[in-house]
Order: C-alpha cells, then structure tokens, then sequence
DNA sequence: CCAAAAGTGTTAAAACTACACCCATGA
DNA sequence: TCATGGGTGTAGTTTTAACACTTTTGG
C-alpha cells in the first residue's frame, strides 16, 4: 500500500551512538548491516521511524531490535540531513546518543540475526553513511556534557568505587586526575551516598562502593548547585 | 504531480528562534500565520525543507523569506517529532535558534506580505502547535551556552562597549553582575579589541568601543583556552 | 547641576593544584 | 613478597567576590 504526497518527503530514520565503559576503553556498539546499500560494512544501530511513534520512541525500539539494550540514557544529539548522505535518497536522520554499562549489556547483540560488537574509539572500522560523522559528534558531546552534568554514572554499575569513577573521567577527558583531588571534590558535592558494601573478589584492598544520589543531586541542584568535574 | 513511496513518511520542516537584543530586553522574532492551520496566530518562522537543500540552508531560506534577516549565527537546537504535534499529520521540524542584533534588523520582516515583530520574553502572544515549547527549549540552550562560549557577541552591533556586553550577560542570565569584577575579567581574556573610536550621541562620558576578536579567540581557544563568564 | 554611565584597586575568602606515604588484599 | 589500588592532609597559588568613589558628558 503506497503513501502519495503532494511535495517529496524524506526518509526518516534514527540512529544511535551507543557508549559502553570497560577498565580500560570507551566503546561503541556497532552492527554489521545486512542489506545494501553499505552492506556488510560496520554502521550504527538504527533504522526507520514510524509515524506513531515519538522519535525517542523510535530510537529505543532500534535499540532493543539491533542490540538487545533497553533502559539505555537516550540523548537527542544532533539531526543530518544533507542531501546526498544516503545514495538511496533523501534521507535525513535524527541522532541519539546513549550511555550503557558494559557489564550489563556485556555480549548482546546478535537478537535481530545481525552482528553486533563493541569498539574501542581508537579502533573504530569504516562506517556506512556519514556514520563516522555522528559518532564523532557523539564523542566531542560526551566529553563536554560529562563535565557538566552528572551523565557519566550512567556508564557505571549502579555500585561503583570512586576509582571506577576516576577513571571513567579520564578515558573520556584524555587526561590524568589527581586522586585526592578527584576524591575530595566529589565527595566533597554530596551526591554520592556510601551503600555501606564493599569491593569483592578484587586482587587488591576492597574499596567503599558508592551509588549515585539522584534525590540529592536534584534537591541540590534547585538550590542552585552546579556538577562540574 | 505526486510523490509516492512504500512507506510512510514525514513532512519535514524547519523553524527558526531568533532571538534579538535591545537596551532592555531580549527579544523574539514572531510571524502571523497567513493560513490554517493556527491561521492568524503568531509563529516562529519556518517552513518546509526542499530536497536538494542542507538543513541550515533550508533555515537560512525560511528566515529570510519571512523575515529579512540574513547572515545570522545560527545553531541546531533539536528535532521535534511528536505524532500529533501538527494538526496536518505527521510533520517532524527540526528547530534552530539564531542570534542577531536588533539595530540591524529592526522593522523587517514584512518581506513576504506577512507580519511580523519582536516580541520580549516575558510577553509572549500564545504560539501556534508546539511552538512555546520550542521557544522555551532555546532560551534554556541560550542560558547555557552563553557562559561558555562566546556567542553572545553576535547578540550585539559589531562595536560595543563593556556597559552593553555586561547588561547583555545580566539580561540572559536573570542576575546583576560586578561592574569591576566583569570588566577585568573580559579584558584579562584578551579577546576583545579596542576600536579606537568612542560612543557617540549618549548624553553621558562617552565609552570606548571593542570588538570582538576572533582571530585571538581562536588562537587562545587552540592553546587551552576557554571561554567562561 | 543633575542624571547616567565611565572608569579604576584592594582585600578577604574560597577554590585549586601539587605532592607522598602506609595499608589491605589476592595471586 | 609483590603488584595493585585504597585511603588520607597540607601548603602555596590562583581565582573569585565584595566593595565606593571620582570623572565626563548632554540635557
């Protein structure tokens, strides 16, 4: 059943730049496309969106359909539209970025029958599209937004170790913190609430683990606080 | 002739938030509707994208079509998508905020054979579809954006003097600021360059006029510096 | 002479930076 | 016993915030 308009529309899809932590790399979640055109090359997870569908809305279904990934942080990142982008058509794309944690989202993937497989950033492959683009955009956000608001917990386990934390604001930042530094300031804010667990089954002294304090962030923040690493 | 595809699809649209900067107020540029839907309501200038345009040229395109107004800074904001946000069907915009200065672009806008005019802030006429939230988006990115980078200047004529880059800063960010405290400040940057020349026709001490100097603000910003009020 | 903004320094408090050692744990 | 991170305090420096008066100009 065909769809007849009076003026050309583009195609409308979204696509998702998804960002995973490990111990040591920022990662991507890439899938290897199936069809033409670009297939078999390595390219975002994403596709069409429908029209009873919010955009959000779209970007999770992709999401869920193309990775496994559900209750992902999802953030409009930036909309391409250049004509020429995709060789099928006038297709314009509405971006997305998203913060998983790897432990949690470890080896799925492959539900939709396609491949899936996480990147580190500095062995990215060729992307299909202006994909390399997006993602580089994703990349420049993460590291400005990061400083700024609280997102980058969404990278880390629920529990996390200040450590962890530290680290995860170095890979992003690419540059070395000072622990008591890092330590201080952080704690310093009063958005991280001890669990009062601990550390297992590390090959080194345990450390505190902590958890992010959304209900104080929040109250802080009406009070007219302001996160910035 | 008709347009026909497999699958349903969008129209998209661009809009525009042009905001504006006189001695006591930011302001926003608004245009009447000519036609249903919202018909005589005001609107933000916007309208259909061609498929052999870029994104900002279809926003340049509107924004000079129905109003005037052409070499402006303008930014992405976000993509609004909502099914239900246009009466019409299915019509997805993809928003922009522009900076312009007021004195350049005071009583255009009646180009096109429709009305249009500033309107302050804090008096705002009801807005057709979703347009107040749109508006509201902007000014929050504004708010945000204005502290850490420089593009307040593009708010202001290309001369100015200290008193206005501050009244500037007071008026976006709701709160009064140090005299003293702001001038050293913006001048210790080093990004703003005396003119030589001097206020005229104010009946008060004449101030001296500087210009925004992109060339150091570069050089500085590929050195480390940032920009922060 | 009045109103309006131009222009100009200092000081106290706060925030930031750099820096080093002992402790606990599992391999 | 060794490697790995856990955990802790201080001093010097820089940045920020608060604050008032004289000057110039046009009306």
């Amino acid at each position: 059943m065909p769809f007849t308009y009076d003026y050309e529309r583009p195609a409308l899809t979204v696509d998702c730049v998804v960002f995973g932590l490990d111990d040591t790399d920022l990662k991507v979640a890439l899938i290897r496309r199936a069809l033409p055109p670009f297939e078999d090359a390595w390219a975002l997870p994403g596709g069409f969106v429908q029209g009873d569908e919010t955009l959000e809305t779209a970007a999770r279904r992709e999401l869920l359909e193309e990775t496994g990934i559900t209750d992902a942080y999802l953030e409009q990142l930036f909309t391409f539209g250049n004509p020429g982008r995709d060789p099928r058509g006038w297709t314009v794309t509405v971006a997305y970025y998203a913060l998983v944690n790897l432990r949690d989202h470890a080896v799925k993937g492959a539900t939709d029958a396609r491949e899936a497989a996480w990147f580190p950033l500095d062995a990215l492959p060729d992307l299909a599209f202006d994909h390399a683009d997006i993602l580089a955009l994703a990349q420049e956000r993460l590291r400005g937004k990061v400083r700024y608001q609280p997102v980058g917990f969404e990278l880390l386990p629920e529990k996390f170790t200040l450590f962890q934390l530290q680290r995860l604001y170095e890979i992003i930042l690419g540059r070395a913190l000072d622990k008591r530094n890092f330590r201080g300031k952080i704690l310093e804010m009063g958005i991280l609430r001890e669990t009062g667990e601990m550390q297992t089954g590390v090959r080194h002294r345990a450390a505190r683990l902590y958890r992010f304090d959304t209900r104080a962030y929040q109250a802080k923040t009406r009070k007219g606080f302001s996160f910035e690493i």
